[in-house]
DNA sequence: TTAATGCCCATGTTATCCCATAATTTGTAA
DNA sequence: TTACAAATTATGGGATAACATGGGCATTAA
């Protein structure tokens, strides 16, 4: 699971730590880290291998011509395995850096099965607009179910 | 289940202990403490692990585009696992101070499955509220039900 | 050559661990 | 019920480990 928020810099190598918290939850798992382009949102979103393998199974579920498959296929070439070195940190892909406007500063967002990275004026803007949503609609009214596992 | 309220002090290092009666209730059922902001007040909310997890579960059952969900992944991104010392202490994160008002004295109120802090002086303000609606509407009807498990 | 990448180590900061002490609660016996 | 001892809980400070970050250098690709 993947929570909690915290900043980060971007090196002049496009370097950046993923906070220590999310790595270990992807080494206790054994699970490679992966990066896409977020379909809704101006950011880039990461998660583990196997849930993008869901994704990608998804993809068969749909009629092969369908402008869902269509998006769906699009947002697979634009991810990318991490690779992680010795103090913990990856490189940014390019694209993902001018997709997101990332440049010196990462806000990185758990959010439970994946997490976002934005740039810091994004993030602000985001969390501005969900606080604006909490007042006039309320705390989202939840069915809890006990999970399985 | 968390039940009464007690005053602890929050020292330098943000460190501030978490009250025995809790503590023994997460480690009885072997349960990591959540902290995060609460969606309705000025303060945290302490839960566990798994009623963290059926949170993110309720993610998935809904439209992913929808505001609710949108909010959801923005109550996740401000919350954090604790990680006890051997005091039974634990480092509230900056964000969740600056959030409750939180500075040299804590707040620990349980509510049943759940638990809130906060500052002394927004606890009393919402203890008169509270105190003023119960004077004014009388007490709340209550059907109570049988647990299921 | 020039740039990009991977690998390594150095450093400042922060969190974590450990031990000591103070305060509080609990237990026991007069 | 009171008095005292023992155990538990809360708090303070210092040593240690972990983390984020910067830079060097060899290797590879264009």
């Amino acid at each position: 699971m993947f929570l909690s928020t915290s900043y980060n810099k971007i090196d002049s190598k496009s370097r950046v730590s993923i906070p220590a918290t999310f790595r270990l939850n992807l080494e206790k798992n054994n699970e490679p880290l992966i990066l896409f382009k977020s379909l809704q949102l101006k950011c880039i979103e990461g998660t583990t291998y196997s849930r993008m393998q869901m994704y990608i199974n998804a993809i068969d579920e749909l009629d092969a011509l369908s402008d869902e498959a269509f998006v769906l296929r699009m947002m697979m070439a634009d991810s990318f395995e991490m690779k992680f070195d010795t103090g913990g940190r990856v490189i940014i892909p390019d694209i993902l850096m001018n997709f997101s406007g990332l440049t010196d500063k990462a806000v990185f967002m758990g959010i439970g099965e994946s997490f976002y990275i934005w740039s810091p004026t994004e993030y602000e803007s985001q969390y501005t607009k969900s606080q604006k949503i909490l007042k006039e609609k309320g705390p989202p009214k939840l069915i809890l179910k006990k999970q399985s596992d």
